[in-house]
DNA sequence: CTGGTGACAGTTTTT
DNA sequence: CTGTCACCAG
């Protein structure tokens, strides 16, 4: 645990002016690398330990479960278990809970169930056919995308304001969309927000309430925020602001999802007197990169103008190549980690290569599988939007919300029990007929039938077979419903498997059976941690928090191999070592974004935000042809390598010499360089990755950096072997498919070459 | 219920 | 060139 004293040393003078502003707003501009998460986390622990504050009357909020889960990291170190006794989590989460909690001011059933962006779709696509629209035309994407805007600007559909035939009909999808919702108990990611929002400017008690509670507040990535948020921060916070936001208007780079850079400058004009500090000073890149980010960003022109520096010198220049096509640009970065490598400038995993669009990667995957080097793939399927999950999910949210509807009709008949799409269409259509929900229809079939006079009562549009299988199935939600009481979680997990069969479906004896019956396991060690709260908050809990995060935490970090990444899922981390690749008219900035001047902006963030994840080395690569959609064209590299002054990077002073004033890289020159660098370094080096893997008992028969061929996912490299059981659990990354988890056993798979 | 076929879209996606 | 999805045949 710190003590005061050390709560402030260590950090610059205005990092200790953002700790140290107690009262009132303020609005810290920081830069990337300037010891952002520092200044939130000491403000924190600086108010507990020299301002006295009730660790229970702060609240942190976050854009991610990652940040927020660091952040708790942090205080730990600095405040002890004190730290438990803050609230900080994600908006979402937040606002969940308080909905929970408030439910009967907020008009919503405290049992509701969080619809994420799948389930969202298949509401969507409800909501259109039941006004009897083409599907086509009106794309359930599309609606769902206005819906999302309208939500996340506090439109109501009451509010909204048709100009045009296709808003007209968007806004009556949107009016029968939350319908839906309501109908199911449910509340997508968005109403969440809208829902608090409401709720605190309907019912001023419960307003006062957590004004009281949390006199102080702090938000992160101020930057992300949309109007939703906004909102709720400002209401939160009252009038006698102690609020206390971080944000960087360089990398907002979410604003198609609603987040609105705008908000900095808003927090300005909506308090006055807010306390603004600026940090600027970088503790992560070399002065030539940060060189590189400030050209790159200074062009746009709606910022606050900021200069990013160092203390920490110079370093060396960053390297532009231009590869011949995106195979060579592969090539090219796997010789250069390897040079690294070799060199002892490096190691494997402090590399990361950064693109616009996850198209990109493929061509990328391929080179590393090719030359056999191990990779990690940010951004393959996440886990809980896994089929197997969400199946096994929807089990537990009928039983706890019966009402669900979308989640009924996804295990209705899966594994399959004899429920065809006729059964479901009669039984949705009777439901509608009686307005109630699907689930509620059940129950009076099944009721009906008990008192055995359903002949005259109820004329339920069902063939006998049909009906028995319905039963069935009700008989059978019934039953796991009565158990949950008795049961832990995890007990209700098995049950749940067991009962519904579903294990035994999932187990087919096929590779890919085998890899969803693994994922349902990984689900089964994420309910174990429920397993000791009691029965009710068990389930409450587990479910909200699933659907709140979007992947299981992952234990990459020990595995000692290049990141491959998107721009966006970059944000927020730094390597030694980056290569951006793809830096090229149509990509960087990508096409989309060409014809609107905001969009151009938000693309030069996109590139700053890259930039300035690297600490030493940056390379910035593009191709001089790229199969596009199966087509092969000629590039031309993006203007923003043109903004990066001459001297910063290797070889372009000849330019400046030649006064060369077009960037245009000359393809021969570079790429004949580079193509001799390649065949030195692959002549030159047996790859080793065995000197920076680590130490795997040698009874095991894969080893990281072995290819294998395997019979459904082709190519691979192993990633990880370690030991399960009796078992040998391989990680492989295939060319692709990505990451996959095998066991050695099991799969179909054999060794095609290994590492030394 | 599975498997095949054809149409179609393909930027990014913290929750 | 892919991957996805709706739809239909067996």
């Amino acid at each position: 645990m710190a003590r005061t004293t050390e709560i402030l040393a260590g950090l610059n003078r205005a990092q200790q002016e953002a700790v140290e502003t107690v009262d009132g707003p303020v609005l810290v501009l920081a830069g990337p690398g300037s010891g952002k998460t520092r200044v939130l986390t000491h403000r924190v622990a600086y108010l507990v330990r020299e301002y006295g504050v009730p660790p229970w009357q702060i609240v942190a909020v976050t854009f991610t479960n990652k940040a927020a889960r660091e952040m708790r990291e942090r205080l730990y170190h600095l405040m002890g278990d004190q730290f438990r006794q803050l609230t900080i989590g994600t908006f979402h989460a937040i606002c969940a809970r308080i909905l929970r909690r408030e439910a009967d001011a907020a008009g919503i059933s405290p049992r509701y169930v969080i619809y994420d962006r799948t389930d969202q779709l298949s509401l969507a696509r409800r909501a259109v056919r039941d006004l009897n629209l083409d599907d086509k035309l009106f794309r359930p994407q599309a609606m769902l995308r206005r819906i999302s805007k309208a939500k996340n600007e506090l439109i109501t559909p009451a509010e909204m304001r048709p100009a045009t035939y296709r808003d007209e009909v968007a806004w009556r999808i949107y009016e029968r969309y939350e319908t839906l919702l309501a109908e199911n108990s449910a509340l997508d990611f968005d109403d969440l927000l809208v829902r608090a929002v409401r709720l605190f400017r309907q019912n001023a008690e419960v307003l006062a309430g957590y004004r009281r509670r949390y006199p102080f507040v702090l938000v992160d990535e101020w930057q992300d925020t949309n109007m939703a948020q906004y909102e709720l921060v400002k209401l939160l916070a009252g009038e006698r602001a102690n609020l206390f936001v971080v944000g960087d208007e360089d990398q907002s780079i979410y604003a198609f999802r609603g987040a609105d850079y705008r908000n900095v400058a808003r927090f300005r004009k909506d308090f006055p007197h807010a306390c603004v500090i600026l940090l600027e000073r970088n503790y992560r890149s070399t002065q030539t990169i940060l060189d590189v980010a400030n050209a790159v960003i200074a062009r746009n022109i709606q910022r606050q103008p900021k200069r990013l520096y160092t203390e920490q010198g110079g370093g060396c220049q960053v390297t532009a190549i231009e590869a011949y096509d995106e195979q060579e640009e592969g090539d090219i970065i796997i010789s250069e980690i390897q040079h690294l490598v070799a060199r002892g400038q490096a190691r494997l995993g402090d590399c990361a290569v950064m693109y616009r669009t996850n198209a990109q990667s493929r061509p990328i995957e391929d080179a590393f599988v090719r030359r056999g080097m191990p990779y990690k793939l940010v951004g393959a399927t996440r886990f809980y939007a896994r089929r197997e999950i969400k199946d096994v999910l929807a089990y537990l949210r009928l039983i706890h919300n019966p009402y669900d509807g979308v989640g009924l009709s996804r295990i209705i008949n899966m594994p399959p029990r004899a429920i065809g799409q006729k059964t479901v269409g009669g039984l949705v259509k009777w439901a509608a007929e009686m307005g109630v929900p699907v689930y509620a229809a059940l129950q009076v079939l099944a009721e009906a039938e008990e008192a055995e006079e359903s002949e005259g009562k109820v004329r339920a549009p069902l063939g006998t077979r049909a009906k028995r299988a319905l039963l069935a199935f009700t008989a059978l939600i019934e039953e796991l419903s009565r158990a949950r009481q008795g049961l832990n979680l995890l007990e209700l997990l098995d049950l749940v498997l067991e009962r519904t069969r579903y294990a035994t479906y999932v187990q087919d004896g096929t590779e890919e059976g085998q890899a969803r019956w693994e994922n349902i396991l990984e689900l089964r060690s994420v309910a174990r941690d429920y397993a000791d709260l009691p029965p009710e908050t068990a389930l409450t809990t587990f479910l909200e928090e699933v659907a709140l995060v979007s992947d299981v935490d992952d234990l990459d970090e020990q595995v000692d191999a290049p990141t491959l990444l998107t721009l966006h899922a970059a944000k927020g981390l730094e390597f030694a070592v980056v290569f951006i690749v793809g830096l090229e008219e149509k990509l960087l900035p990508h096409s989309r974004s060409m014809d609107d001047p905001e969009q151009m902006e938000e693309e030069r963030r996109l590139c700053y935000v890259g930039v300035t994840r690297a600490k030493e080395r940056l390379y910035l690569l593009h191709a001089f042809r790229r199969t596009l959609y199966g087509e092969s064209e000629v590039r031309e590299p993006s203007r923003f390598l043109a903004d990066i002054p001459l001297h910063l990077v290797k070889g372009w002073e000849e330019k400046q010499a030649a006064r060369q004033p077009s960037l245009g890289l000359e393809p021969g020159r570079f790429l004949g360089r580079m193509r001799a660098s390649v065949a030195s370094f692959a002549a030159a080096q047996r790859p080793k990755p065995s000197a920076v893997e680590r130490p795997s008992p040698t009874a095991l028969r894969f080893r990281t950096g072995d290819q294998v061929q395997h019979k459904v996912f082709g190519q691979g490299v192993v990633i990880e072997s370690r030991l399960s059981g009796d078992d040998e659990q391989v990680m492989v990354a295939f060319a692709g498919v990505g990451l996959k988890r095998l066991m050695a056993s099991l799969a179909p798979m054999d060794k095609v070459a290994t590492t030394d």
